[in-house]
DNA sequence: TGACTTATTATACACATGTATATACATATG
DNA sequence: CATATGTATATACATGTGTATAATAAGTCA
């Protein structure tokens, strides 16, 4: 008995780097889940439906894996490089998830779209706390977190997605870069 | 007689906010274009090709479009200002060529990636050697020119593709955080 | 002009797609 | 038990796709 889980699943196994969830077919991925076309109709509508439980799916999974590496900030490690270091070990371990999110979020439809920004503001939110709290322990101010956090938030995951299509042995460096460039948003990048 | 040029307007005719390349058919593109779905052949090997010289257009004439702009770069605005101000009014001018760099750089297949990417590097550098000379002229200094430029560039063109999506009455606040951010990357967010 | 080369088209084929309809099968309910 | 209900399937259809082949049109040059 087939579910909603495995159909996403199925199509989960078919993106990838040079596979675009817009490229899917309905026949696809039901030849992939092992069902008749028809089949699929039991559980979504359309193709768009399937891409947003993909999102979802990634939103969440993600979500709790960024909030566990917020535990592990500790004191010898800035809080900087431990989210970037948490980034990047997921970039490995969940590509396919991250796949999603970091390169899909401009094209497809109207509310694939949409499904990819709010997991970004949620993203900035808890970011923007996260600032603020930090911030204030360290006696120093932060006028516009929320715009603070979405740069940051916007940088990491567009040189998240440009990493997936990269080898492995550049991404040290883009790792570093990308370091010193959430620095700048912070402290700046010109000095007087 | 057709040639590729108007072979990439009806495929630049065809792309819009949703509707990507990587969803355009050849035979689509020859019916806009008026011509047997074999002419196409004669200009080009595949869509990639056509993608490829899409990319080129968009690229060039964006240049061309932003190098003006910085030689109307004056002292009653600030450089950031003036630049995204341009880059704005691209926005609504050149949509359709725009859409191709911001929207769709992470899709698609390696040629087309790359394609993209090498017009952001472009961009970066020139943007990089522009800042070095606005920075020393005023008597600061910058430390990693070319990362202050790459975040620059990425965080602009993250929120350029966003904007595409958007009605026009968000534009104006949508920019005016893309001009406080752009300055964070500058002299940083968080004070002492 | 006529012979040639090149550009464009018409026709056709094999295949993939989304989905409508009808059917089989399992499980639950009376 | 019979039968209703939810689920999966088989078959089929109309349509779209990339491209091979052959025929035609247009252009060039002796």
């Amino acid at each position: 008995m087939i579910n909603r889980e495995d159909i996403v699943a199925a199509a989960l196994s078919l993106v990838g780097p040079n596979r675009s969830i817009s490229s899917l077919s309905l026949r696809e991925i039901a030849r992939y889940a092992d069902i008749a076309p028809n089949s699929f109709y039991r559980h979504f509508k359309n193709m768009d439906e399937v891409a947003i439980a993909m999102i979802e799916l990634a939103g969440t999974s993600l979500n709790r894996l960024l909030s566990e590496a917020r535990y592990r900030v500790t004191a010898d490690k800035s809080a900087v490089v431990t989210s970037i270091e948490a980034f990047m070990e997921m970039l490995n371990s969940e590509e396919r998830l991250l796949h999603l999110l970091l390169r899909e979020g401009s094209v497809g439809s109207e509310s694939y779209r949409r499904a990819v920004e709010n997991f970004l503001i949620h993203f900035e939110e808890e970011l923007s706390l996260d600032l603020i709290r930090l911030v204030s322990a360290s006696g120093r101010q932060i006028k516009y977190p929320h715009l603070v956090s979405k740069a940051i938030t916007r940088l990491v995951f567009s040189q998240g997605g440009y990493i997936l299509g990269r080898p492995q042995n550049e991404q040290p460096l883009i790792k570093e870069n990308l370091i010193k460039m959430v620095r700048m948003i912070i402290v700046g990048g010109v000095q007087n």
